[in-house]
DNA sequence: CTATGGCACGGATT
DNA sequence: AATCCGTGCCATAG
């Protein structure tokens, strides 16, 4: 775990110990932008328009992910790869998506929902569709469902239904999947259709999702599963598939949200500071784990700039000279942020692999303080380089950095299973019990919270309920 | 009387 | 030092 002497690294400055920290603290795109202006302002600071894989360190030919993907020595290797990869093209529209999420509280959720879609989707729309398509995209309700039906905004846009619908199949197939759907029926469905090119989808669950949504919704597995004419445990893994794998409300970023509508959400539009793949998109490969740069090259002290400084005159000698240590300083700040990024990184990822892979019911109790004393840094290194960052999944989920950390994902996922898996409602001492043969020890008060944290209804009110409106 | 939700306290975490 | 989280006690609903 030690390979690297670290010390050799760690900052000899305060004023480099304290940019880093911010530096680490920031989203690309707010890294993007604060390398941005630091370029503009700065004249000793230079951009090389060089991409070299970090890890093989080979030259990149073109634009797009680094080749060691398919390189054959890191077949090999068990250990995650995780390597810092330039997406400048992620970023290159409005800086806005980079904006500090702190800043704005009001009237952001849909404002920037909307306009994140649109921007994904614009590029593949003519003019009157985007028009359209931001009609469509105003009138999300808070799940980030249609709000209003198909048949009204053809009417108002005096055009058939099915043009709209078919603007709409592109907006569901945009990031947050199955956005702008008119159910949460349909937004499922969605989600399969994609998910079924990169992951086996149960027949089944396609066949729930259309024809016994309602039971589904209201948990009445038994009844389901003699509606679809299959046995309860089958309806059971499908019901487990759809909580691993899908939402039914695209702008949560999982079901489990209704808590905090708004606040935990905000940063789940953004594109992902971190990717995590499987190797060639095969679970059989190891994982590969993009960190996300800003930027495609290297920056460094411009050597012209440097050797500049010797003919100046010696007024502007002092102010060059200040410009030079400050370009300096600035490159080992980032050099220094992503290397404890990456070994952060690497070392969250091996421990939280089986999260990774299968699911939230994998996620072991990790804190940040165990990380720290790992890495040899402070543990308020890694609080700030865990903030405001999100992960991307295999399953294309986007979830922030800080869900690693989450000590009782687990259990409430855990607890989720139970619920859905046991027909006659059990009460929460009962699932006290439960829990405890699993060897969860947790009080009967606390099984209760975790339940309305997911959303789910208290004993009596769960199966008993017939359909009503 | 049982099941659950609210409030608040203490310890861990950040 | 501030915050989050699990838990115990108590009130209330069924």
């Amino acid at each position: 775990m030690f390979q690297i002497p670290y010390h050799t690294l760690r900052p000899a400055t305060t004023a480099h110990l304290a940019q880093t920290m911010t530096l680490l603290s920031l989203t690309v795109g707010q890294l993007k932008q604060q390398i941005d202006t630091e370029l503009s302002t700065n004249p000793a600071l230079e951009l090389v328009e060089e991409r070299r894989c970090p890890t093989c360190r080979r030259l990149l030919p073109e634009r797009g992910v680094c080749p060691v993907c398919s390189c054959p020595s890191s077949t090999l290797i068990d250990e995650p790869v995780v390597f810092l990869s330039p997406r400048e093209d992620f970023y290159t529209g409005s800086g806005s998506s980079a904006e500090r999420p702190d800043e704005d509280d009001f009237s952001v959720e849909e404002d920037n929902l909307a306009a994140y879609v649109l921007r994904q989707i614009a590029p593949e729309l003519d003019p009157q569709d985007r028009r359209l398509a931001a009609y469509l995209l105003t009138n999300l309700d808070e799940d980030g469902l249609l709000a209003i039906p198909v048949v009204e905004v053809a009417k108002y846009f005096h055009i058939a239904p099915a043009q709209v619908k078919n603007v709409q199949r592109i907006i569901q197939r945009a990031d947050p999947l199955g956005v702008g759907s008119s159910s949460t029926r349909e937004a499922l469905l969605v989600q399969m259709d994609v998910l079924g090119d990169i992951q086996f989808v149960p027949p089944l669950a396609r066949r729930v999702v259309e024809e016994g949504m309602d039971l589904l919704s209201h948990r009445q597995f038994a009844e389901l599963a003699r509606y679809m004419g299959v046995s309860v445990r089958q309806v059971q893994q499908v019901v487990k598939f759809i909580g691993e794998n899908l939402n039914p409300f695209p702008a949560r970023s999982h079901w489990g949200d209704i808590r905090h509508p708004v606040a935990p959400n905000l940063h789940v539009y953004q594109q992902p500071d971190i990717i995590i793949n499987f190797m060639n998109d095969n679970p059989k490969n190891p994982l590969i784990v993009e960190i996300v740069l800003p930027l495609s090259g290297t920056l460094r002290v411009s050597p012209l700039f440097r050797s500049a400084i010797q003919q100046a005159s010696d007024e502007k000698k002092e102010a060059w000279k200040g410009d030079m240590e400050r370009a300096s300083l600035f490159v080992k700040c980032i050099q220094q942020r992503n290397h404890t990024l990456r070994r952060l990184v690497q070392r969250v990822v091996s421990l939280q692999r089986d999260f990774i892979v299968h699911g939230e019911q994998y996620l072991k109790p990790v804190t940040r303080s165990l990380i720290s004393r790992d890495l040899d840094v402070h543990e308020s290194t890694i609080s700030r380089a865990v903030a405001n960052k999100t992960v991307q999944l295999p399953n294309r989920r986007i979830i922030p950095l800080a869900n690693f950390f989450d000590r009782s994902l687990n259990v409430r996922s855990i607890l989720r299973d139970i619920i859905a898996e046991e027909s006659s409602p059990l009460s929460d001492s009962q699932l006290v019990d439960i829990l405890a043969q699993r060897g969860i020890n947790v009080a009967r008060r606390t099984v209760a919270k975790y339940r309305s944290m997911e959303g789910i209804l208290p004993a009596h009110l769960r199966q008993s309920v017939v359909q009503q409106t």
